[in-house]
RNA sequence: GCCCAGAUAGCUCAGUCGGUAGAGCAGAGGACUGAAAAUCCUCGUGUCGGUGGUUCGAUUCCGCCUCUGGGCA
């Protein structure tokens, strides 16, 4: 089964060119955002407009509740779903998004199922970590899977804790997953990457953050805030919502806020670009060489077209 | 015009009791299997404002100059 994904950093201008290759190989696009996931988080998320998506059939948009936990077993399992039912339909899955665990569960065979959550544990360890430090929880999973411990730093207690939570639910070493990342036959991948200059790219971040800023970010997140949400959520720790929500609880000042956003976008940005780097089989089109988006979406219509 | 305080990495600043210097931020690189827009790791040579003096040796001490704050007129 074949399937698209055209992935690339935040702000290089996904969207356009994905509708564009859309309508003309009779696609749909599938969202790979672990934000635009979420109901009602539209501004900062920077979710496809009314009119972008009356145009092309989008999905996995708007379909989970920020009250809701969301991981990325959830999505694996509803894309499953989604690309089934679209190539059923004869049409052609194009995954559009920048979130590389999730391209990864589908990309690779990834087992979610043997080692599932234990929230209670979890919060026993962070205690454990608040009192003892984060050594000491390192070194618990030192004892019980050396080799998953020695590869995670001890002041990253979330995968220490994951790892510790993997063994005590599955019996299994976190380690053993990485390493056993097969491709998954069941999906023919193409993969688009979308990349620019840096400081290009650095430029039409801190733009599309004013421009969010402008379009009313501060508003949408008050009535998030009204409706109950704040920054325990997992909905609410996206890039441009903590940050106002930071603004509203009277951390820091408006500017300094706007800072900020523009700053863990760009961060975000650089961490995307590094995840990327793992698909050797993925073909990059540098937006710069292009003096405008018709020549690129040609170039990748006929890179598509090429792979058969 | 006078007095005081500054001038050191892209930015904010520390420091050198005289032997050419280091933090935070920015920036760069990396890791990544149920929070992933999350979480975490690594990376710091720059005419130490200019110029003269003292000295074996000055970014450091002294003089003058330039610039920037603040104060007094």
């Amino acid at each position: 089964m074949k399937i698209i994904a055209i992935i690339g950093p935040t702000a290089v201008g996904k969207t356009d060119i994905s509708i564009e290759i859309a309508k003309r190989l009779n696609g749909e696009i599938i969202n790979l955002d672990s934000v635009q996931i979420y109901k009602y988080l539209d501004i900062g998320s920077a979710k496809p407009s009314k009119e972008e998506r009356e145009q092309i059939p989008h999905h996995l948009i708007d379909c989970v509740d920020p009250f809701t936990d969301f991981s990325v077993s959830d999505y694996k399992k509803m894309a499953n779903e989604k690309i089934r039912e679209i190539i059923s339909r004869g049409k052609l899955p194009i995954l559009v998004g920048g979130t590389g665990l999730y391209l990864n569960s589908l990309y690779y065979i990834m087992n979610f199922n043997d080692s599932k959550q234990d929230l209670a544990y979890r919060s026993e360890l962070e205690e454990l970590a608040k009192v003892n430090g984060n050594e000491f929880v390192h070194n618990l999973l030192m004892k019980i899977d050396e080799s998953s411990a020695s590869q995670i730093h001890p002041n990253n207690l979330k995968r220490v804790i994951r790892a510790l939570e993997i063994n005590k639910i599955s019996g299994k070493n976190k380690k053993d997953y990485r390493e056993n990342l097969i491709l998954n036959e069941d999906y023919e991948f193409i993969l688009i990457g979308l990349n620019m200059d840096r400081k290009k790219l650095y430029a039409r971040i801190n733009r599309r953050v004013d421009s969010m800023i402008d379009n009313g970010l501060i508003d949408e997140v008050k009535k998030l805030k009204s409706l109950g949400l704040n920054d325990s959520f997992n909905s609410m720790k996206g890039i441009g919502y903590k940050e106002v929500l930071g603004y509203l609880d009277k951390k820091y000042e408006l500017d300094t806020m706007i800072t900020l956003i523009k700053l863990n976008s760009r961060h975000y940005a650089k961490r995307q670009l590094t995840w990327f780097k793992q698909y050797e089989k993925m073909k990059w089109f540098d937006l710069d060489t292009y003096s405008n988006i018709n020549g690129t979406i040609i170039d990748i219509e006929r890179y598509i077209l090429e792979q058969d």
